[in-house]
DNA sequence: TGTGACAAAATTGGTGACAATCCAGGCCAT
DNA sequence: ATGGCCTGGATTGTCACCAATTTTGTCACA
């Protein structure tokens, strides 16, 4: 159990917020869980009214649902809206690779293909941790290259909705064997300042990954 | 101004949230414009918790800037972050312009087309009013089609920041000349069940609308 | 054993009061 | 004049309390 700092400093409602956002991400927190305010409260070291304005920013993220009088609950994303945001994603992040492969830069490019040359020797050496490491990084900095501030905001919290699927992907074993050579693809397009070539590169990986959500729902 | 109904009945702080939202896309509230929790309570019949609670909401939406102890704004959306925005509605839009090419029935086929006989005659008659809300049945018709919720509330979101500007360009001189056979265009990809032409068309016309935002702020 | 009614506990919703902070304007010394 | 400083008013932030509602537990009765 994650106990909040038990400092006299408070607790702002922003602070709480980050934390449950955090606790739904690593899966310390699970869809249907309910939320009881009191209990957040005390674990966080915050006033009830703070963990109200929370829950209610995070309602509005799409993280927690909220019912009248009978409370706040970790939202399930059913697999169909999944599917949908992995959809919503590959076109926002195809977009972003085809402004990264516009405005990469040399030094970029390298540390791009540094990258790459991890998620292989992670692939080598079946370091499941170091390739997803590998994967974020290799988004994240597709991200950043962009330049595309609002996309990059939109992704990240369609991607929070969805991270119950983001665990059973990774955990499946031969995906990554599966997806290293999408995601060499991407970084070859982007180094080689091809936008449109990065584009379908994003698109067909992302569409593997509806593909494997789907199987990996199967069960 | 905009009176609150007095009813006795109370307002709730979704309620205020839309009052706040509608009265920010009509333009009655304007960028940077203060929004004094009093007096908006006030206004709307509200407590001055909900109308709080309502102005964390729109917060998260964006639409609304808040500042520790100073209050909140309305959000100005510069220039520049509202070209990122019509760059990230071209790749939503583009998505759901294909899938509703896959997806559109003969019925809607024909009430797709009906739209673009309208906006033909909107635009030989020169009613600025009947194009903009033949624009706007036409997106909204293509992301219904196309079944995509989760893109829909996302171009719903970022649309209602960038009103500022849609607004500018609607009241441009020559600008529904320009944009019609753009739109003809797509109606006519999507009747014809080609979701790749859709999806150009769809780009097309939105970079179209990119440039004519920045020509419009030229002056 | 199961079911319905009812009371008690738990939880959320809402409001008012008060503290903290910011802002405008006046005042004084330089 | 100009700049620093103080004070009063306006506004926001926070909390404690109570009302409303749901949920749980119990018990009588079929």
């Amino acid at each position: 159990m994650a106990t909040g700092t038990s400092t006299g400093t408070t607790v702002t409602a922003a602070e709480v917020a980050a934390r449950i956002r955090e606790a739904i991400s690593s899966g310390d927190l699970v869809p249907n869980q309910r939320l009881v305010e009191a209990d957040l409260a005390e674990a966080y070291g915050a006033s009830r009214g703070h963990v109200r304005t929370a829950l209610g920013e995070l309602t509005v993220e799409g993280l927690v649902e909220r019912i009248q009088n009978r409370g706040a609950r970790v939202r399930s994303v059913p697999l169909e809206e999944a599917l949908e945001i992995v959809e919503v994603r590959a076109a926002l992040e195809a977009l972003c690779a085809a402004r990264a492969a516009e405005r990469i830069t040399d030094d970029q490019a390298e540390e791009l293909r540094a990258i790459g040359r991890a998620m292989e020797a992670a692939v080598r050496d079946r370091d499941q941790s170091a390739y997803a490491r590998g994967n974020t990084d290799l988004h994240g900095m597709l991200i950043r290259v962009s330049g595309q501030r609002t996309a990059a905001a939109t992704i990240d919290r369609l991607r929070a909705q969805a991270v119950r699927f983001q665990y059973r992907l990774s955990a499946r074993p031969g995906r990554s064997q599966q997806s290293l050579p999408e995601h060499l693809a991407i970084i070859e397009a982007v180094c080689a300042r091809d936008p449109e070539g990065a584009a379908r590169a994003m698109r067909a990986h992302l569409a593997s990954v509806s593909e494997a959500i789907v199987e990996s729902t199967r069960d």
